[in-house]
DNA sequence: CGTTAGTTTGAAAGTCTTCAATTCTCGTGG
DNA sequence: CCACGAGAATTGAAGACTTTCAAACTAACG
């Protein structure tokens, strides 16, 4: 079985057996299980890249006033920023939602592998890209999306990037995240997002419970949300037919 | 006089007198004279990447209800994303806020400079970095500040970053973004943008009119607005500090 | 079976948005 | 040199919506 990180870059490109290795590899070091859902337990060290494997992470920046704003969700296959730990410090935390099973790979121990698998590099490269267009479009979702539109949206992107990875099955999938994460995430109150998840179920939507979400009408869902998954390049007939 | 490229990333690292030079033709390539605040007037060519010299530009997104939210403002010294670029298509507008003077880089010209300067490689590596957490900061702003911090916290980071690249005269400087991008910015309307407006001007904490914004108490403006410019990296020590 | 985190509910208060209409600014043409 | 027009800024008032504040309820866990 390929592991997540594998199974997300080959989106992107196909592999061959050596550099399906390679990446196997990576998902190999420092595993260690870690409990989110608590307190500041932010595992990272500087230098270090850290590869969820199993569960979900989170990142996220608490501001002056105390509140906690939620800047990307990690889900099996994503990583820590890299560039961030190599010109410096960390400007936001790190932890992971329930348990999450993350690999630590040291900054050498991932540029050896790019350099020994230029397409990987750029496979990572590419992830890398993909992770900042859905920083804007998040920014997009909190601007100008109304509080409805935002949680669906949200919902659209994780349940596709889900299934990209190969952890949807079906229209289910594991969901850990709470209504109050949800709420520090798209910038409402936790009574808000309660009562727009209600009004999904209410609408034959969504069910969402004991951690698990299930998109029963799909086209409606991506449709009030104005979801295109055009950002998260799922659609890897452009870059796949690049030269690399 | 440097080029507004080279005074940015001079907060980084120093250049030896080649590094510098390279630095200075960038900002010579195909320079052309944009007007904005019109239409939809994208000049951009994929695989190109386009360099603001003089002036500001903006990057924003059109919601399928119409809707705009403005992602990023590009002030002189910045460039239009690099790696979108090589990956596909644009998956966000670009133009021009008023007039603004820009160059026009192939992709191939930047790749040839950044092999033979590596310093400059990773300049502008660190570069995109800045602009990843500033993207960052805005979701934080966008999410989980208040209207009124949300307006301040916005002129601190575009003074902070007019000061960095040598374009604000103290407190004054050139500021030509109109209530209603400003409201595409912070995701409120322009009617609210100018009542926050009004209350910081009747505080005498800024002075903002005919496209010039003066900051008349800047220690009151960063505290409200909750302002730490440690995501800037405008303090450079610990970059600099690298074996770059 | 008690505890804790998470979810749900109600009602009041506050704030932003909406919708118009007015005023101001500045470049352009007469 | 002044009138005109377009974009930008400003103002007012009503309405809609989210937040706030509590409290009750549920579910999971030891």
């Amino acid at each position: 079985m390929l592991n997540p990180l594998t199974r997300k870059l080959l989106a992107f490109c196909d592999f061959t057996s050596a550099e399906r290795r390679a990446l196997a590899r990576l998902g190999e070091y420092g595993v260690q299980r870690l409990p989110g859902n608590g307190l500041g337990n932010d595992p990272r060290k500087p230098g270090d890249v850290y590869l969820v494997v199993d569960g979900w992470a989170q990142r996220y920046k608490i501001l002056p006033d105390g509140g906690r704003q939620i800047l990307a969700y990690l889900l099996p296959g994503d990583m820590s920023e890299r560039d961030t730990d190599v010109f410096g410090g960390f400007d936001h935390e790190m932890e992971a939602i329930g348990y999450a099973t993350v690999c630590q790979i040291s900054k050498q121990t991932l540029l050896e592998t790019e350099r020994d698998h230029p397409r990987i590099a750029i496979a990572l490269a590419w992830a890398a890209c993909v992770e900042r267009a859905t920083l804007q479009e998040w920014i997009a979702n909190l601007g100008r999306r109304s509080p409805e539109r935002r949680v669906a949206h949200l919902l659209c992107e994780l349940w596709r990037r889900m299934a990209i990875i190969g952890n949807a099955d079906g229209d289910v999938m594991s969901f850990p995240v709470s209504q109050v994460q949800l709420a520090d995430t798209v910038g409402l109150t936790p009574v808000t997002v309660n009562r727009i998840i209600q009004r999904l179920r209410q609408q034959n939507t969504i069910i969402l419970q004991n951690g698990k979400l299930q998109v029963l009408q799909a086209e409606q869902l991506c449709t009030m949300a104005g979801f295109d998954a055009a950002y998260l390049y799922a659609d890897n007939s452009h870059a796949k037919s690049h030269d690399f």
